[in-house]
DNA sequence: CGGTGAATTGATCACCCTCAATGTCCGTGG
DNA sequence: CCACGGACATTGAGGGTGATCAATTCACCG
């Protein structure tokens, strides 16, 4: 039921347990056990170009807490695929706001954002202690001329990133403050079932303050409409641990703007 | 002073010129003569390949005013360059509620969205009568196997859009009503100047509401905020003509909240 | 000249932001 | 061990921004 890595056990791991910060060496080890590998290496790849993929796009690093990735203005270079853990997207205006632009689970991609400019026009912060494989840009835009299936992988890969966030801007242009939280909370649990864990329990890891920077409103509003939800036995929230209970429930929010 | 083309004559050109519909011929036209060559070939590409990549990926259609290039869930088989005129981007929730995710003009790039899941998840309407390059995507996807050049700008063209999306989430999440218009006309006005017409005038073609959806907010509010740029000396707003005043004005709109 | 779609403007109200107080869970240090 | 401070979350009270409803004007067109 619960799941070992996507799900913390109820009520722990404020912290991070230990374990998440010696699972990947800060060196640049290969990661040919990588869970990723399906992201880095679709299924189409022929079996013998394996090897020479695994050398070339491959590498781990660890990150931090808080600490950043990437920062909006570092030079691009690589891609990443999370590994463990998860990040936020945060980009900033030039008065000083900052919005969270984006949330990536263990699985997901990360870093198209520096592709057109050669910089990252945002930076990359880890919720928790994370780690991702390094994917040399130059490196796979050269493999992606040989191989079709890679240059089909990474075309998706930017395409799903476009409708994502255009699906995002929806959420932030028409959806009043509880049908936001209700989407948010039913793409967390969708993309959990995606990689095979929980779609009922997880750890948000995000603050308050970073879902309602996500969200367009503030960490207040989020609350209280975490807490209504919970009166009205939508989910189970315990902090940042959030059990949904009803998510048919979720999916009419707004719609009929009662129970 | 006055661009030919970005920008009609004031007050007139409520109905668009008739010449723009027989500019692009309806038929499958090659458009060596296509002022977007830069979009779909890149100056790095060598002159010996021109031929090919004319023959291969360039012919035209054109779109009237209000008809869709492509619908939501249409199969995605080309991108497009838009030639003349422009278009909008809509997205719909399931619930029917639709929003404006983008704008297209002249010189830039459409149909990425569909790259995803060979099916487009927005539509795209035409906002005056258009004409638009195609590119079929399939014999662009082998060009940039051949071709680096090709391959870098097709790239820099998904990952612009990834950009200006999150720029846009931001503008959605953080922004009040007046920061929004206001950015939204800056945004306009840029976008014409790269492309060689004026940054002070020009005509919108969006209907009010049509900007409210893409600001996420109602036609009232929109027209109201220009209305108070109008009385503050910022612009000088002729229905869907736009003449900016005063620039750096609306660049500090916000910042100071009052004059 | 009436009819339609779009834009403007006004009046009212509700949703959500702001400010504030309190509570909880930490890790740290007395 | 408990006290303390800090970060985060929850909840309340009040106010402002922008939505809603509605009326009027304007341009275009059959």
């Amino acid at each position: 039921m619960l799941n070992p890595t996507a799900v913390a056990p109820v009520r722990a791991a404020r912290r991070p347990p230990a374990s998440s910060t010696q699972r990947a060496a800060r060196s640049t080890a290969r990661c040919s056990s990588c869970a990723m590998r399906h992201l880095c290496m679709p299924q189409g790849v022929a079996a013998n170009d394996m090897p020479q993929l695994e050398a070339l796009i491959c590498s781990a690093r660890a990150v931090r807490r808080g600490e950043p990735l990437y920062r909006a203005g570092d030079s691009f270079d690589n891609l990443y695929a999370v590994r463990s853990g998860s990040l936020k997207t945060v980009m900033a205006h030039r008065d000083g706001r900052e919005q969270v632009t984006g949330l990536r689970l263990a699985g997901e991609a990360l870093g198209l954002d520096g592709i057109s400019s050669d910089q990252h026009a945002c930076s990359a912060v880890a919720l928790e202690d994370s780690s991702v494989c390094i994917i040399p840009y130059a490196a796979l835009k050269h493999l992606c001329r040989e191989v079709s299936s890679m240059q089909d992988r990474l075309h998706k890969l930017m395409g799903e990133q476009i409708v994502r966030e255009a699906a995002q801007m929806m959420v932030l242009g028409s959806l009043s403050a509880d049908e936001r939280v209700a989407a948010f909370l039913l793409d967390i649990s969708e993309r959990n079932a995606q990689r095979g864990y929980s779609s009922a329990e997880f750890n948000l890891r995000m603050t308050r303050e970073d879902m309602g920077s996500y969200l367009g409103m503030t960490l207040e509003t989020v609350s209280r409409t975490l807490s209504r939800f919970q009166k009205r036995g939508l989910i189970d929230a315990q902090g940042r641990f959030i059990h949904i209970v009803d998510p048919d429930g979720l999916r009419k929010v707004g719609a009929v703007a009662n129970a």
